[in-house]
DNA sequence: TCTTACTAGTTGAACGTTCAATTTGTCTTG
DNA sequence: CAAGACAAATTGAACGTTCAACTAGTAAGA
């Protein structure tokens, strides 16, 4: 067991200081598009990422790797939007426990109609109040983050199964 | 309805890399929490407040408000915690209608215990992989985001008892 | 003082996520 | 071509959050 290396004041302010401003952007976001289009972020996100696959269809594990979700997250939620009929689901030929997600008309529609609400939600919330300069850092400091984690993330996805 | 400002190349890629930051991250730390101290962040973020707090006891909407919590998300969490035993709640001679939420001997024990694990994943997954001038970039860039929303989510939370 | 408006806090139902198990199908190796 | 290991996806239960009442107490004005 070794030392526990504590934050330093610099450190523990920043830190709080993201913690208050991730926080509160990740739930303005959610409020606005519970408002203006009744769906959560991760809704939201899976819709986007099947809008961006060819012919607006994914497995349901690259839809879970594109959307950052874990497969029983998926599952539930894809249950869920095909309920409302955004997705409809296709089985597939070439593995038979496979099934496709597809966005359906109705959930193009949807999503079309959601974008400009969220993009000014997320321009108003973020772009807006920092220089281009700090977009520029903001950018590379996520890469950072994220690649780091990036492998850590990877591990806890092949867990999944496993146990 | 004005046009919509849709986002750069250059906006929409730090965009999905700060989704992907933040949301790792979070998620990251919550595992971590789970299982290394059996708690939420968020309760995590309750019992700091309440340890940082005189007398560590805070009135709920005090407590509501260092942590960031809705008051009724507080008014479960507070029923939960009570269960377990970390925390009690006083009746407010002041005011009746209030009460106290005050960590117990055994609360205190468990978020001392918490606390250098909880501290080394905040460490390892967030300053070790930056430079000190990006850890400085990224206190200003938090403290605009959350200057800016502070406002917004003061009015939510008025608007709580309102409706 | 009575009445109306407001504030502190709680509650139950609905929702979305996690966790662990389960089902079904594929791949590998002997 | 069987046997076990592995992979795709789903399920139900438990958990935590949100939402919309609701209870009870305080404050303010006539």
């Amino acid at each position: 067991m070794s030392e526990v290396r504590w934050l330093s004041d610099q450190e523990q302010a920043v830190w709080r200081s993201y913690l208050a401003a991730t926080t509160m952007l990740r739930e303005h976001i959610e409020r606005r598009l519970q408002r203006d289009a009744q769906m959560p972020q991760t809704y939201y996100e899976v819709l986007v990422a099947l809008s961006e696959a060819p012919d607006m269809k994914l497995r349901m594990s690259e839809l879970a790797d594109a959307s950052r979700s874990s497969r029983s997250k998926l599952s539930h939620a894809v249950n869920r939007m095909e309920r409302s009929g955004w997705i409809s689901r296709d089985d597939c030929d070439v593995d038979r426990r496979g099934s496709w997600a597809r966005l359906t008309e109705k959930g193009f529609a949807v999503i079309h109609a959601a974008a400009p609400d969220h993009v000014a939600t997320v321009r108003e919330a973020l772009f807006d109040v920092l220089t281009p300069e700090q977009v520029r850092q903001l950018g590379e400091i996520s890469a950072a983050i994220a690649g780091n984690l990036a492998g850590e993330c990877a591990k806890v996805r092949e867990e999944e199964g496993t146990l």
